[in-house]
DNA sequence: AGTGTGACTTGGG
DNA sequence: ACCCAAGCCACAC
């Protein structure tokens, strides 16, 4: 496994429950600023065989990216179920549910 | 070493 | 708020 996949790993796993992170704030957490593309292929490889929370990292937008309707569904279960409020169109409200690693930690 | 991949992000209209 | 175009970068082949 290449340190940076590796490090990707680590930072999903840190989301706690109730919160998601977007694919470029986990890839500036990494030390790659504009590395949200190689976040969304790292998962994709992956493809849940880690034990992964990857139901927690959705867009900028705070949109629902799966493609996959089936999939999609799943992850907007899963967000509801762990108290996520989603709108009908699959979205998170960002300004309520979005985890900052940094911010957590210093405060 | 070059090319393709991809569940993105940002800026402008 | 929505749509579009261009930029991004680690990894696999």
């Amino acid at each position: 496994m290449q340190p940076f996949t590796q490090r990707v790993i680590e930072i999903i796993k840190t989301i706690p429950a109730g919160f998601v992170m977007t694919y470029g704030q986990i890839a500036e957490q990494v030390g790659s600023r504009r590395g949200a593309r190689q976040v969304v292929r790292i998962l994709h490889s992956l493809s849940g065989i880690h034990n992964l929370p990857w139901h927690r990292v959705v867009n900028a937008k705070g949109e629902i990216a799966m493609r996959d309707e089936e999939v999609r569904y799943m992850q907007i279960h899963y967000l509801n179920g762990e108290g996520v409020k989603t709108s009908g169109d699959g979205r998170v409200d960002l300004d309520k549910y979005r985890y900052n690693a940094v911010r957590a930690g210093e405060d």
